[in-house]
RNA sequence: GUCCCCAUCGUCUAGUUCGGCCCAGGACGCCGGCCUCUCACGUCGGUAACAGGGGUUCAAAUCCCCUUGGGGACGCCA
């Protein structure tokens, strides 16, 4: 069987956002799954919007979301004579021709056409006059007056479009550049793709895409149009409804196979499995499992997948991100290792990385760094319950373990001893050694911040209580 | 306006291929219980849908048609 070629061809003139990750996603996943190629293609054709800043992000984004690629980037740009070959052989096979047409005159035969009713085209008045090369001139294609053009769709079954409905469009531009439907067409043609999986809103430019491979006699290839991502107001996915690029989830503190593991589910499902990792995706994937309408996008749902890959995930990595997101917040932090052991008590209690940075604050702190608010003082530590942490105080610095057993043992005992609940203290210590009225349980905490730090911060936050 | 696509809980979806196992299952959210040293996690339970109308059939969420609703495309953007 021939080998699995598929490609994702954004264009630099805004940021990765959430739509084309999932196309993306899509694409990388269907050649993997069949072991395959996938193919980054840059298309910066209309050199005005385009940016060389927006590549660089793009790539970053891809990288960062580890959709890798196996072939590329290739640029667009850097292929107009490829273009510019096919584009002079369809002239001379009288299958395009020049116009002379503005773009003012084009526009008035569309309002003309749309004020009849009729969908707005242009009427190819230019089309059998056989005009050469000429400044202000474009080069437009003959499509077909008659029949149709099918082709049937990898999710939506056989679609089939009246040649009628379409115009003679646009192949190279006034200013030398081709257009988007000839450039891919030649692009995928030469580069051997197989497969195509766009958004929906492309359904509309396949048949004209087909009539180009039909022209240039090269094979066609597989079609599959994806469902669009919608949003809350059910409209096309934009930047009003907040929607976010993906380097933005990254900042938010998503992890990048969450966030492929919520937009994978977006429009694709592998049965009740909500959760899969990235060789799950891979190895479950199929076409035939691709929904066919259109969806929301729900921030809700994407933060509980995302918390629980980071329960997932190992300490060891988590460790390793959550130093970065410290970082940022001005926190540097060199023992890995410290932090390795303060994950596992946040894993359970964080949506984000960025939430689990701030939980760690208290952790990775220096003792007198850590800020008790007057009002927790004053009312956790009243002088009865500062009596009680001061013999507590003292039993823990004569540990030599101390570790959660121990403390809970220690911590038992006297209890029993002074015949009080646990409840009486378990805010008061906390407050102590965290500064703060929540933290992971109480006992697991001392452990992790050791014998030192938590002896130093009970000493001092009690004699805070004392004055 | 014209053409194209789509239609199960608020949202993501299973079920539709080969109609019966579905008075429709899971997940997010929301509500309530349990767990409990705080906050979470977890756990148990609840909430809520086959757009409407016609057919076909012994039997339809599943097949057909119409209506309605939603989305998209109509660029010398991609």
């Amino acid at each position: 069987m021939e080998k699995v070629v598929t490609r994702f061809p954004p264009s630099p003139t805004g940021h990765l956002h959430i739509g084309g990750a999932r196309t993306a996603l899509f694409n990388w996943l269907f050649a993997r799954n069949k072991k395959g190629k996938f193919i980054l293609r840059i298309e910066d054709t209309d050199i005005q919007r385009s940016s060389e800043e927006m590549t660089k992000s793009i790539l970053e984004a891809m990288e960062w979301l580890g959709l890798l690629w196996d072939e590329g980037p290739y640029f667009q740009s850097k292929r107009l004579d490829i273009y510019n070959h096919h584009i002079d052989l369809l002239v001379e096979q009288g299958k395009a021709y020049y116009c002379k047409c503005t773009k003012e005159e084009v526009e008035e035969m569309r309002k003309r056409a749309r004020e009849k009713g009729e969908k707005p085209k242009y009427d190819g008045r230019c089309r059998e006059l056989g005009l050469g090369p000429g400044p202000g001139r474009v080069v437009r294609f003959k499509t077909p007056l008659e029949g149709e053009t099918v082709f049937n769709d990898l999710l939506k079954g056989p679609i089939a479009v009246n040649n009628k409905e379409l115009d003679d469009f646009v192949l190279r531009r006034e200013d030398g550049m081709p257009t988007y439907n000839l450039a891919v067409v030649v692009d995928d043609a030469t580069m051997g793709i197989t497969h195509i999986l766009r958004g929906d809103d492309h359904i509309n430019n396949t048949p004209k895409q087909i009539l180009l491979y039909e022209a240039l006699e090269y094979p066609i290839p597989q079609f599959g149009h994806v469902p669009m991502i919608l949003g809350p107001d059910k409209k096309k996915l934009s930047k009003r409804h907040g929607a976010k690029s993906v380097l933005e989830y990254r900042e938010l503190g998503y992890l990048p196979e969450a966030l492929l593991n919520y937009l994978v589910r977006l429009g694709w499902s592998y049965k009740d499995q909500e959760i899969f990792t990235l060789d799950e995706m891979i190895e479950k994937f199929s076409i035939e499992r691709l929904s066919n309408s259109a969806c929301v996008f729900d921030p809700e749902k994407l933060k509980w997948v995302n918390s629980q890959h980071i329960k997932k995930k190992s300490p060891k990595e988590l460790a390793i991100i959550l130093k970065n997101y410290l970082a940022k917040d001005g926190f540097t932090v060199k023992d890995l290792g410290y932090l390795e052991k303060i994950v596992p008590l946040l894993q359970p209690r964080s949506t984000t990385m960025v939430e689990m940075a701030e939980k760690a604050r208290f952790f990775v702190k220096k003792d007198q760094e850590i800020e008790y608010p007057k009002e927790l003082i004053d009312k956790f530590l009243k002088p009865d319950v500062v009596t009680h942490l001061k013999e507590l105080t003292n039993r823990f610095e004569r540990l030599n373990n101390f570790d959660q057993k121990t403390l809970e043992n220690v911590v038992g005992s006297y209890l029993e001893q002074k015949n009080i609940k646990f409840k009486l203290i378990a805010q008061p210590i906390r407050i102590c050694i965290t500064g703060q009225t929540t933290s992971p349980g109480l006992f697991e905490t001392m452990e992790v911040l050791g014998k030192d730090r938590t002896v130093n911060r009970l000493k001092r936050a009690l004699s805070f209580a004392e004055k």
